[in-house]
DNA sequence: AAGTCGGGGCT
DNA sequence: AGCCCAGACTT
């Protein structure tokens, strides 16, 4: 079937009768504050709503509107996202929040391009909020909308921006936010990247991959490449003056893991002796006691595979200020990433 | 345009 | 073990 604004709005109009019947009552959605939208959008950025939700209820809980968010420290915001990834997000939300208590009074602002101005807002997560708290007719292009357009259409990858504008000529005949929502649910329920429910699917009679039998070359795959190896040396430091203590370090924002922390680290492998290198990496420290093996652990990531070995080392010397003084308890009230509070666990 | 950034669930 | 998810930002 050809795509044009006839078939587009056949679509539309099987599809959002379905939605209004089969949507998840998603906490945003029965009353959508403009505020409440945007922390969802930016929580579940590439993530599971299953996956998500949690932290979704901790974090509003926590900050209920931009003003606190505002005030909240990094860190404890931080260890609210602990676990969820894209840490990212989490210090760009709380940017964002100072910007709109200092560029607008604390009011979410109402127009695409301020929304979109917003750090860790961008094309999509704009036109999401701006149509779901404003119902205003932009739509969203996202992983779900590819999919789904690539599927109904027979599309090749990659579904080129053309079908968004095509989107963004019908929506005005819809309710926005049911527009858009409808397609982000079907992409979630029936439309999934991997055995889709097509039995069940509103929109089948429509669906050029349905009729072809040709659901799963749609989208087609990508090019893989091989996964970056990453070896981590990490030291549980402990001094004789501070018994039970071991020193952390916040990690800088240039890489992963982003503000979280974590025990003094040597990165890339061990090429000499273990207190060879970490005298080389330390060299204000003398090492008292052989250091002792503690654990292995490994963990993948999308594009990274890491194994993890964690030793603890007596130290004493001229410790960095900046290195903080933990102990087994406090430690958790810390926003680490997973190999470390895996650790601690 | 390509690379980077997490973690979990599904296949 | 591989794939992908309510993408954005950096280079």
């Amino acid at each position: 079937m050809k795509m044009d604004n006839n078939s587009l709005q056949s679509v539309f109009n099987a599809l959002i009768p379905w939605y209004l019947e089969f949507f998840r009552k998603l906490p945003w959605r029965s009353n959508p504050v403009p505020y409440q939208v945007w922390l969802s959008e930016i929580v579940f950025q590439q993530t599971r709503i299953e996956q998500g939700l949690p932290y979704y209820h901790r974090i509003l809980k926590t900050y209920p509107d931009v003003f606190s968010l505002a005030k909240a420290k990094e860190d404890d915001l931080l260890r609210l996202w602990q676990g969820l990834g894209y840490y990212s997000r989490a210090l760009n939300l709380h940017k964002a929040a100072k910007i709109i208590i200092e560029k607008y009074k604390g009011v979410f602002p109402n127009e695409l391009a301020d929304i979109q101005s917003l750090p860790g807002i961008g094309p999509y997560t704009a036109a999401a909020i701006a149509s779901i708290a404003y119902e205003m007719p932009v739509a969203v292009f996202d992983g779900n909308v590819r999919r789904i357009m690539g599927r109904i259409f027979c599309i090749s990858n990659p579904v080129s921006k053309d079908v968004c504008k095509a989107l963004e000529e019908i929506i005005k005949n819809y309710q926005p936010s049911f527009f858009n929502q409808s397609m982000m649910e079907l992409g979630a329920l029936i439309c999934k990247p991997k055995s889709p429910d097509c039995d069940c699917c509103p929109v089948k009679e429509f669906c050029c991959a349905y009729k072809k039998n040709t659901i799963s070359e749609f989208p087609s795959p990508k090019i893989k490449k091989e996964k970056a190896k990453l070896q981590l040396l990490y030291f549980k430091i402990l001094r004789a003056d501070m018994p039970g203590k071991f020193a952390l370090v916040k990690r800088n924002r240039s890489s992963i893991w982003k503000g979280l922390y974590e025990f003094p680290i040597i990165e890339g492998h061990a090429k000499d002796e273990i207190v060879l290198e970490f005298s080389r990496k330390y060299p204000f420290l003398e090492v008292i006691e052989t250091p002792e093996f503690l654990m292995q652990g490994k963990h993948e990531l999308t594009h990274k595979s890491i194994t993890a070995d964690f030793y603890s080392i007596y130290c004493s010397g001229n410790f960095p200020s900046h290195w903080e003084w933990l102990d087994e308890n406090s430690v958790k009230e810390k926003g680490m990433h997973k190999l470390m509070f895996e650790f601690f666990k």
